[in-house]
DNA sequence: CTATGGCACGGATT
DNA sequence: AATCCGTGCCATAG
């Protein structure tokens, strides 16, 4: 209905079908990159600054699309249609709000700049590569997976040079990265704050000797083995809680409350944009999904026509650039139509879980996908690997999100939990889902429980009995 | 004995 | 061909 672009978009080479995956599988950034060096480079590629409505085909000119298009014709029928990402302007401010107080998307790169900076007064100029190395050793969640010896061997520096310099990063900012696990890490961020508060004399000696009970929240047990009084045992424990984080790198966004640390997703600009129709909240979704650039590639006609009168001893190198440009213009429109196409059949499939949320997430797979849309599988999977896409509620997630088989089983899990008024086991779980009509295993919960964050039913009833 | 987590297997998915 | 996922079995802790 919508594939009134010009011309046969079926791949004609094998060069054109390669090309155009290796187009597909890139995010919307990266595409961004490739088409400027591909019209710095090729004087017979155009870019016309002209855009069209990719319904009617109509001109348009201040707006993104046209609003013939957009008056809804059948109800929940999607609209999907390339921007330009400068010029989207429904969702733009939101963006730009999501990107200022979220994380950014290389978040491990600029951390490890941040840690460098603080240190980097306090290290000779031989210390720093030492300190660039450690950091970029670091895992996500901000230790150290190696030995400092192990460390200090490869890059053949004395072994107290690597510890001194640990002790750098382990102070710095988000305090007790670089350490070699939460137990140390913790051990770490608790001297740190013991410069600027008053720290519970009992805390250090409860991660020290009872890291195991400290975990299951056994205060009855930690109190016997160190025969402390309760009281001073559950306010150490709740300090800890409180003020340190098992996991520092995590802690460099975002507060540090919040105790089952809920993990924002944190990506960039989306690569698809999903939000309601400004006028018709009930009608049909609008999708854009982004081009780097506005207007559209095509053969630089001039340079075409200068083809006919140039020196024959251009005429090779000229040839080779129109053949190039054609190709790379066919590509790129190739490639927009299957990313239309396939956000089509995605919106479609899925609106219930971009309106109401990951309750309402459909099984999909990238298999059945393909079929749909008459490609290959290895297509949808590129395609949907590195993009992200934006929803209505403003969140930014990956669109293998859509994919994802359990997330409306998790979400019913985690509904459960939230309502329970005793902590359930895992077992009368399995029984509250067989009411809803989802049959799962008692196994695959406990799995559920732990991907969510969610505590065992033993130590949620302890915290409840603990809280009020 | 009950609740849970580890390991590993088979089948589906990528 | 490699990976992911749901599940059964078994060991462990309380």
């Amino acid at each position: 209905m919508f594939i009134s672009t010009s011309g046969d978009l079926r791949p004609l080479t094998t060069a054109h079908l390669a090309q155009t995956m290796f187009l597909l599988e890139k995010s919307t950034a990266e595409l961004a990159e490739t088409v400027a060096s591909e019209l710095s480079e090729n004087p017979a590629l155009e870019l016309v600054d002209e855009r069209r409505c990719p319904n009617c085909n109509r001109e348009l000119h201040q707006q993104a699309h046209c609003p013939l298009c957009l008056a809804h014709d059948g109800t929940d029928t999607p609209i999907v249609y390339l921007a330009a990402r400068d010029l989207s302007t429904s969702s733009r401010k939101e963006f730009d709000d999501a990107q200022a107080d979220r994380p950014e998307p290389e978040a491990q790169e600029q951390l490890g700049e941040h840690l460098l900076r603080q240190i980097g007064p306090d290290l000779v100029p031989s210390e720093r590569g030492v300190a660039a190395y450690l950091i970029a050793r670091l895992d996500d969640d901000g230790f150290l997976p190696e030995a400092p010896a192990e460390s200090a061997a490869y890059l053949h520096v004395p072994l107290a040079t690597v510890q001194r310099i640990l002790g750098f990063i382990q102070r710095a900012d988000p305090p007790g990265m670089g350490t070699a696990d939460s137990r140390h890490s913790l051990l770490v961020q608790l001297d740190v704050l013991a410069g600027d508060m008053a720290v519970p004399p009992l805390a250090r000696q409860i991660i020290l000797e009872c890291w195991q009970a400290l975990g299951k929240l056994d205060y009855v047990h930690i109190s016997r083995q160190l025969r402390a009084p309760r009281a001073a045992v559950t306010q150490a424990a709740q300090f800890i809680a409180r003020n340190l984080t098992p996991y520092p790198a995590r802690a460099f966004w975002g507060a540090t409350n919040g105790r089952p640390r809920r993990q924002q997703e944190a990506y960039g600009q989306p690569d698809v944009a999903i939000s309601r129709s400004p006028n018709h909240t009930d009608g049909p979704l609008v999708v854009e999904v982004f081009t780097p650039y506005s207007g559209w590639l095509r053969v630089n006609p001039e340079f075409r026509s200068a083809l006919r009168q140039c020196q024959p001893e251009e005429r090779e190198d000229w040839s080779r650039y129109l053949q190039r440009a054609s190709l790379f213009a066919k590509c790129i429109q190739q490639r927009n139509h299957t990313m239309r196409r396939l956000m089509d059949a995605v919106v479609r499939a899925q609106r219930g879980f971009i309106l109401h949320g990951d309750r309402h997430l459909a099984p999909m797979t990238r298999a059945a996908l393909s079929r749909q849309l008459g490609v290959h599988e290895s297509t949808i999977s590129r395609a949907v690997a590195s993009k992200t896409v934006s929803l209505p509620d403003g969140q930014i997630v990956p669109l293998s999100k859509f994919f994802d088989r359990s997330l409306s089983v998790r979400d019913a899990v985690k509904s459960i939990v939230a309502k329970e008024t005793r902590a359930l086991t895992d077992d009368q779980i399995v029984l509250r889902l067989r009411e809803e009509n989802i049959h799962i295993a008692r196994r695959t919960v406990a799995k559920y429980r732990a991907t969510e964050g969610i505590l065992p039913a033993q130590i949620r009833a302890r915290l409840q009995a603990a809280a009020p």
